[in-house]
DNA sequence: ACTGAAACTGTTAGCTA
DNA sequence: TAGCTAACAGTTTCAGT
């Protein structure tokens, strides 16, 4: 059994309390899961399905992105409708002589197009880059002019990606 | 000049014609760069923005989502406001016994609230899993229950993720 | 936090080019 | 066929309770 507290540092805070910053109730928590799956979804259908009125609903949501809870809502767009057939992951690692210029380097490389998300590392790669290309010619090209082009890159690995499937809900 | 292809196949189709499905103009492209920012800018608004009617927008983001263009709708939660303060990326692979159940695997981890993205991969790695968890505990008892203690796993390699960010805009 | 009324928005039908 | 105008249904939003 794991050793209480008390028995270790008998000044330690008495209970853990809510360890989060202002707190979210269960309600709060519902609606977030529901705007997770479904960010359209109207404001009475989910005041209906948290069991709360529509104003109250609406108030919570707000709140929510105030917060910062809510960061956006955003349409999910299929790459290979709009022609972005194949998807790779990109490994990436800098010369550590360029650690200091990775942000300049991440907010450059995220406006191109191609770029769908850039995950900003601790470990033996700086960034992974998520990007969709139109083709292998396509994918190539941006390796190579905006990658292994750049004096600061020490080297990348490349995988195609067959399926991306987002998390269920994070709640 | 591209020779005309008249010149070298008489009985090719006459002109490339569009090569999508069906096809997405410069207004459909321009509605989807707004969601794609904004997916709860109102209708009217957008239909302002890209300058036609509201109810040929409405018809047209309608038509967008039926041909699978526009897969969805999210709201984007930060994980760390809802307690899960550690990101990390975590690269799974199989043993090669194991690679017929791959799908079957994934289904099941995808269910884990802390999994948050599935990369499911070409290349040395099986696949990829974008993770939230609460604190380094959380993280370690997902990585060992979930992926280490399973036989079919035949190594992990995760790292910490100091920030990710949403690429611009794939159009 | 809820109720109800006012303002606004989304949605459909029918008409026009 | 694609777009527009106009009317209706439904939703958001803000009082007051």
């Amino acid at each position: 059994m794991t050793p209480r507290s008390s028995d270790l540092l008998p000044d330690a805070p008495a209970a853990p309390k809510n360890v989060r910053p202002v707190g979210l109730d269960d309600v709060d928590r519902r609606i977030l899961t529901a705007l997770h799956a479904d960010a359209r979804m109207s404001n009475s259908a989910l005041a209906d399905l948290v069991g709360i009125a529509a104003s109250t609903c609406h108030g919570r949501v707000r709140r929510l992105q105030e917060m910062g809870v809510i960061r956006g809502f955003y349409a999910d767009i299929d790459p290979a409708a709009i022609g972005l057939s194949l998807q790779a992951m990109i490994s990436v690692s800098l010369q550590s002589s360029a650690r200091g210029k990775i942000d300049q380097f991440i907010q450059n490389i995220r406006r191109r197009p191609q770029v769908m998300d850039v995950y900003f590392l601790a470990g033996n790669d700086d960034f992974i880059l998520h990007v969709a290309a139109r083709d292998t010619d396509d994918l190539r090209s941006f390796v190579v002019q905006y990658l292994n082009a750049d004096a600061d890159v020490a080297g990348t690995q490349t995988s195609l990606i067959f399926e991306h499937l987002r998390g269920a809900s994070p709640l």
